[in-house]
RNA sequence: GGCGCCUUCGUCUAACGGUUAGGACUCCAGGUUUUCAACCUGGCAACAAGGGUUCGACUCCCUUAGGCGCUACCA
């Protein structure tokens, strides 16, 4: 049988990140299994609906690389469309389907009207609370006489449909990740599988998605393993053929919550505009919660494909720790090219207000050689601003003292400089370079030693005490520049 | 409260009864660098607790504790 597996998102904003993980694993396991797999939205819940949300969704996987073989996808003019021979793959164009399948359950005895109020419903928790007993419908409606409840349906009553779940005996089932898991029938509610307007809940839908769609490998996060039970059930009440369920672990916020916005980036797209790669992000995710056994940390989406399985996922929940993200995409960071990694730098260098004319070839290749610099000192491409802004927008406001390194006095300082200063004319501006300049300050620094001579330099172009070395900043900003920094400096010693 | 899941360095994790409990990130120290970063070398740091089973338990079983999740006409 072919495997198939499925992501359901709800189009409620924006991609969750522990979603996307779960996404990944999906597509994971379909592609090693040259399998299919299937993105689904789930807006069964109107009230929770936000538009564009199901377009940025769809942009999201593509930009990861982690298309869907079936589901909605946007065609050349944006719009949604399907994709695939199993749809409709958006669950608001089929709630006749999900109020058939209801009703069918009731038909056969599974499931049963009930016209309680919400009024009602409420009063009745109370109560049990009060008394402390398990929050619970009480099952009013549960035995009503079918032909009555037809009647005050043709009424008009309000009504939705529940699951008639059994009232004892155990249910078992074995967990991919989990193993095997035990619940009892009787705690179960009696689940409402249509709500009152007419649209189905998430247990009624998934199931019967999931069985329309063929879906072989039920992967989804670990706050679903209870009602996995109901699922079941419904699954047996149609007479359908159960798939596998997996329930993956949760990822946490540094005290080991349920990772939320208060202590971290949910969103996917925050992560984006921070500046971490695609690499990274897909990389970082799978490790989180799975690992092939072996000392292997970088992996490409290839080799995930080859090296995944669902045996090695892990069982508990994982803290995200955006220290090892940082540290991952300055990996990612560093194997780039420098062409590549420009055209990813561009937009975070727009954003700083640095730069906005990049059409210019000039300004370009300087951005390159900034680009060349940073490379190796970028946790993400965010930073980009603080480096750039020594050449583009330099406050240079240093204190004169800065600029003695050690023992040197102002007076030698401002020798040393004036000496840079003759060294630095005699190469003409074509030749103006860090290695013609490295060639001529070699003598310089060979006499005077190379922390009275460099650092008086480094600080003077950068204006800072931590900064790249000098002679690469000398060359970005060419040599006009260059000598107007040094004279700054002299001026500041004077 | 009830039900369920989980538990190895601070964090992500390896170990499938016999290891000085391994790796990565963080942190610290040293090296390199005029400075910073990067890089290299080294170091600190864990089997939740208590019972069993066994010649031998991180590994198997039980109990306890703690954490988390679910307990909606939300997903």
């Amino acid at each position: 049988m072919q495997t198939r597996t499925r992501f359901a998102p709800s189009p409620t904003g924006y991609l969750h990140i522990g979603g996307l993980r779960t996404a990944l694993y999906n597509w994971l396991i379909a592609k090693k299994n040259n399998g299919s797999f299937v993105l689904r939205i789930e807006d069964t819940d109107r009230s929770r609906f936000v538009p564009g949300a199901i377009e940025n969704l769809i942009k999201i996987f593509k930009i990861f690389g982690l298309e869907p073989d079936e589901g909605p996808v946007l065609n050349e003019k944006e719009e949604i469309v399907e994709k695939g021979d199993n749809g409709p793959y958006i669950q608001s164009k089929k709630l006749d389907v999900y109020r058939e399948a209801a009703k069918q359950l009731v038909k056969n005895g599974h499931a049963y009207y009930c016209f309680c109020s919400s009024e009602e419903l409420e009063l009745n928790k109370a109560e049990q609370i009060k008394n402390g007993e398990a929050p619970r419908y009480n099952r009013r409606c549960r035995d009503l006489d079918n032909r009555e409840a037809q009647k005050r349906i043709e009424a008009g009553e309000l009504y939705v449909i529940r699951l008639k779940v059994p009232l004892q005996g155990k249910i078992k089932f074995n967990d991919l990740i989990r193993g095997e898991v035990e619940f009892d029938y009787s705690l179960l509610d009696d689940q409402v599988l249509l709500k009152s307007d007419g649209w189905p809940t998430y247990h009624l839908a998934v199931v019967v998605d999931d069985h329309h769609m063929k879906i072989t490998h039920v992967l989804r996060a670990e706050e679903w393993l209870p009602s996995t039970p109901k699922h079941i059930y419904l699954y047996r009440a149609f007479g359908w053929e159960l798939p596998q369920f997996g329930h993956l672990p949760l990822l946490l916020n540094p005290d080991r919550s349920k990772l939320s916005k208060r202590h971290a980036d949910v969103a996917v797209e925050d992560y984006l505009k921070k500046g971490y790669l695609i690499e990274t992000i897909i990389n970082f995710i799978a490790l989180l919660g799975w690992n092939p056994g072996t000392d292997q940390e970088i992996f490409s989406l290839q080799e995930l494909i080859r090296e995944f399985s669902i045996e090695k996922i892990q069982k508990a929940g994982a803290v995200l720790d955006v220290k090892k993200l940082d540290w991952l995409n300055s990996c990612y960071i560093k194997k780039k090219n420098l062409d590549e990694l420009t055209s990813l730098i561009l937009p975070f260098l727009k954003e700083s207000n640095l730069t906005d004319n990049i059409t210019d070839e000039k300004l370009l290749l300087k951005i390159k050689k900034i680009v060349a610099l940073s490379q190796d000192r970028l946790k993400r491409l965010n930073e980009i601003g603080e480096i750039a802004s020594m050449f583009f927008n330099p406050k240079l406001d240093y204190s004169s003292d800065l600029l003695v390194w050690k023992n040197e006095t102002k007076d030698s300082v401002i020798k040393n400089l004036e000496n840079i200063k003759k060294l630095i004319k005699t190469i003409n501006n074509r030749d103006f370079d860090k290695q013609h300049l490295n060639e001529k300050i070699v003598d310089l620094t060979a006499e005077a030693g190379n922390g009275p001579i460099l650092w008086p330099l480094r600080v003077a172009l950068s204006g800072e005490k931590n900064s790249p070395p000098p002679l690469e900043i000398a060359d970005i900003l060419g040599k006009d520049e260059t000598l107007l920094r040094i004279n700054k400096a002299v001026g500041k010693l004077k």
